[in-house]
DNA sequence: CAGTTACCTCACCATTTGGTTATCTAACCT
DNA sequence: AGGTTAGATAACCAAATGGTGAGGTAACTG
């Protein structure tokens, strides 16, 4: 089993009930009923997309009497973006100007992140 | 089995072996042997990884006299970061000042992208 | 208290994945 | 032709994945 965070968020992505639970998950929290309606899918199933995607740290889920809220913490998004990212200039033909962009952007945030 | 296109990409990057290919073909084509020296990993199992990455269109292979050489197709990737670009707002505390640096870019070059 | 709702866990099953060894082809080199 | 090298394929195996139904728990509702 891979153990490492982009794997897992990777894999937690590579699903496409998961990514439409995170998609309705934008528009608020929900229940797990909730979540579970779009699907012709048992509730375990669902239960067990959950659990892949909070294990990933793509949702949190709170308590509220017999309700399991689901809220979206899309912060290992980020992470996927970063990786992503590194490829920018083998598909987009506008990389340079782009990459200038996010410089100067980055010089205004303060952040430091160099290109490889 | 999952078909769609997206879910495919996720599941070929959810591999710290497969990511580490495509990280040394950043550098340049590459042939299998040489793909397949850091692993401690027989041929045909990189065999097969290189496949789930073929299939996954993130990688094209040539052939050169004995040698397939592997080359980076990075395509992929755009949709990847366009998919995680949709969360951005969940994450990016800056983001409302990115945005419109993007649509900026997005404006110049015609693509249209509605966000949500 | 009894019943219902929301949700989880358990046990199970089929398929996929990620690896192995053994075998095969194709191309190069004496 | 014979040997070596690069690489793919086949058969196999263990473990993970994605689903199921059965049954349990916690909280509201009558």
């Amino acid at each position: 089993m891979v153990t490492d965070q982009l794997s897992i968020t990777f894999a937690a992505l590579a699903d496409p009930t998961r990514r439409a639970i995170l998609a309705r998950l934008t528009r608020g929290e929900a229940t797990v009923k909730e979540l579970s309606a779009p699907f012709a899918m048992s509730g375990p199933a669902i239960s067990k997309h959950l659990r892949v995607l909070e294990h990933a740290g793509l949702i949190s889920r709170g308590r509220e009497a017999q309700w399991r809220p689901c809220r979206l913490e899309a912060e290992p998004m980020r992470e996927v973006t970063e990786f992503a990212e590194e490829y920018r200039r083998f598909w987009d033909e506008n990389y340079a100007r782009l990459d200038s962009y996010l410089k100067t952007l980055q010089q205004k945030d303060g952040t430091d992140d160099d290109d490889q």
